[in-house]
DNA sequence: GTCTATAGTCGGATAGAC
DNA sequence: GTCTATCCGACTATAGAC
C-alpha cells in the first residue's frame, strides 16, 4: 500500500506525533506526506476527516504490531513492562492519541474516532487482564473492564506527562511496578486472605 | 485583581479549557477576556507567554482552593472521592493542564510552566498519600512520591478520556475505587501479612 | 495603557487545467 | 487522480495615534 490515501495517512500520523493537534494542518500533512496539499480535500473532504481516518487506520495498525507481546504476558509486571516498551516506541500512536483527545474535547468530529482508536488498546488490555487476573481476589472484588480503561487512561497520562518530566515520569512507572508486585503477592495469598477480604468487604457500606 | 492583566490569565484559562490549545489564539483569548487583542503582545509578549503566565497564574490559585479539600482525605476512597468531585468542576483546571501537555508535546516554551502546574497538584498528592499511607505496607514498598505522580497523570488521561467515552471513564473511576478498597484492607491485615509480604518481596528478583 | 490599522503569514477549501 | 492557482478568512505581531 503505497498509493496517496496511505501516505496522507501515514503523513496525518506522523504530523500528529510530531507537530501536535495545533499543528495538523493540510499543509502540514501533505507536506509530511510528500503529495499535494489539495489531494487533502479530494481524497478525505477535510482536513479533520482525513484525522479521523488516520486514527481508525493507525489503532487497528498498532494494536495487531503488538498482540503478539499481549499474548506473552503473563502478571500485572509483565503488563507495564510492555507499556514500558510501547510509551518507549517513537513509532506507537499513545502520543497520537493523546493528541487527538486534547483534540476531541472541542471537536466533535474527532470523537467517534478517537473513542474507536482508545477502544482497540483497551479491548486488548481488558483481554490480558481478564486471562492475567483469573482466579484472583482482583478479578473477584474489582470491574476488569474498568480497570483496562483505567489503564489505558493512564497510560496517556504518562505518556503526556512524559513530555514535560521525564524523571517524575520514570519515578511514576517505577511506583505502578511496585504496585503490582504488591498486588501480585495479594493473588498469592491464597483462600484464607481472600476469604478475609471478602468479609471485611462485606462489612463495608458501598 | 480586575486588571488587563487578570482578565487576560482568566482569558486564557477559559479559552484553553472551551476551545483547547488548537483554538488558544490571541484573538479568541482576548475577546474572552474582553480587552483588545493587541494588549496580549502588549503585557505577555506573545501567545505563549501569556499561555505560560496563565497556566501558573491558575494552578496556584486552583489547588488552594481545594486544600481544606485535601486535608479532609483521610482514605485512599476519600481521595479519589475528591478526584471525582474536582473532575466534576468545570472551572478546575485539568482541562487546562491536559490542553497545555498537549501543547507541551510540541512547543518546548510551555514545558517548564506546566511542569509546574502538574506540580502543584502532585505536591498535594504527595502529601496527602504520606499521611494516609503512614504505617502501612504501601508506603514501605511504594515510593509514594512516584505514586502521586502517576495519580496526578491517571487524572489528566482520565480528564481526557472522559470527553470521548463518559461511560466508559465513569466504569474506569468505578474500578479504581473497588482497588481501593482492596488496597485499604491490604493496609487493615496487621503485622502478620505485612511480614508475609516482606518475604515475599524478598524472594523477587528485582 | 489602550486603541486602530495594518503588514505579512498561514490556514481551509475550491476551480479548473492536465 | 494530480497539479497549479487562487479566494478568503484567521493568525501573529508591530507601528503609531490617543
Amino acid at each position: 500500500m503505497n498509493d496517496t490515501k496511505t501516505k496522507l495517512l501515514r503523513g496525518a500520523l506522523d504530523t500528529l506525533r510530531t507537530r501536535g493537534i495545533a499543528g495538523a494542518s493540510a499543509r502540514n500533512i501533505a507536506t509530511a506526506a510528500g503529495v499535494n496539499q489539495a489531494l487533502v480535500f479530494h481524497h478525505f473532504g477535510s482536513v479533520n476527516g482525513l484525522l479521523t481516518a488516520a486514527c481508525t487506520f493507525g489503532a487497528q495498525e498498532q494494536v495487531e504490531a503488538y498482540r503478539k507481546r499481549f499474548d506473552a504476558v503473563r502478571s500485572l509486571t509483565d503488563l507495564l513492562e510492555l507499556g514500558r516498551t510501547i510509551r518507549a516506541d517513537e513509532r506507537a500512536d499513545l502520543s497520537m492519541l493523546a493528541q487527538l483527545l486534547a483534540g476531541s474535547q472541542v471537536t466533535p468530529d474527532l470523537v467517534p474516532s478517537t473513542a474507536l482508536g482508545l477502544s482497540r488498546w483497551t479491548e486488548e488490555i481488558d483481554r490480558v487482564l481478564g486471562r492475567v487476573l483469573a482466579n484472583t481476589p482482583l478479578s473477584e472484588f474489582v470491574d476488569v473492564g474498568g480497570l483496562a480503561r483505567a489503564i489505558t487512561a493512564a497510560f496517556i497520562g504518562l505518556d503526556l506527562y512524559e513530555g514535560v518530566d521525564e524523571a517524575g515520569a520514570a519515578r511514576a512507572v517505577a511506583s505502578l511496578e511496585q504496585l503490582a508486585d504488591l498486588l501480585t503477592i495479594l493473588e498469592d495469598l491464597g483462600p484464607v486472605s481472600k476469604l478475609a477480604i471478602r468479609t471485611q468487604l462485606r462489612r463495608r457500606t458501598r
